[in-house]
DNA sequence: ATTTTCCTACGAATATTTTCGTAATAAAAG
DNA sequence: CTTTTATTACGAAAATATTCGTAGGAAAAT
């Protein structure tokens, strides 16, 4: 049993989480210049998304000086369960092992990763 | 190398596809009742969300008397691996494994689907 | 001291997705 | 034949997400 303590993240506030999850407490300047590594994106575009993260309780922030830094108010894994019970409801038919299976199968991984999920299998075998 | 031939489906386009995954061709009317199983949706909801499915080669449809059947124009595959590749860019960091073991950890698999895993690795840790 | 730069707040425009009402018409039921 | 039912097409409303312009003001630069 788990029950929705916070509301899904857009596309767009997934981006942002994801910059300060990598790389911690940030400002608005901040995430602005990272997301324009990658695309084009106004100042006050960002600045609005994370000022609707916070009302949205997605963020926290406190004053430094005259900006804001701002903080994920959520957990990245709590993230993650939500994306892959998402995906394994719309188009695994909930089957774990699908998706599991469909990932190693498309992605390359190291022996060294390939040997620390038989280990986790191992694990959960046993119990 | 894959370049994108279809347009992603939206949330609700993805249930429609769900459905004729799962069922195979069939009309509005069936695809209706079916979300109706879950959610209340109007009967023009649904025709519309599969007209543009149409429009956009989502879909495939032939005349059937008065009406339509619907046929999915591509394979519950292909967007897996898509919805696959966006929550592993997105959240995961590109790395498939984290992806894998948070799936594993969190999701009861039986022996038989772990073995099939294990077989799996074992298959890809040779080459 | 004045100008320039940088920040927030706010509102509104744009884009996208989802929803449904209405009209036309064909088929089925009576 | 007439009425009821089921279906499509179409357009527009509603809901949601994204984008950005402008104003106000504080800090920094000149």
């Amino acid at each position: 049993m788990k029950l929705s303590t916070f509301q899904q993240p857009t596309d767009s506030e997934l981006e942002v989480l994801s910059i300060l999850w990598k790389n911690g407490t940030s400002t608005v300047r901040f995430i602005n210049d990272k997301l324009n590594e990658t695309r084009k994106v106004g100042y006050t575009t960002t600045l609005k998304i994370m000022q609707i993260m916070f009302e949205k309780k997605l963020l926290l922030r406190e004053q430094e000086g005259k900006s804001h830094k701002y903080t994920p108010a959520i957990e990245e894994n709590a993230i993650r369960n939500r994306l892959i019970d998402k995906i394994l409801d719309s188009a695994f038919d909930g089957s774990a092992s699908s998706l599991v299976m469909q990932t190693l199968g498309n992605h390359k991984a190291s022996a060294d990763e390939l040997d620390k999920i038989r280990k986790l299998i191992d694990e959960l075998g046993k119990k």
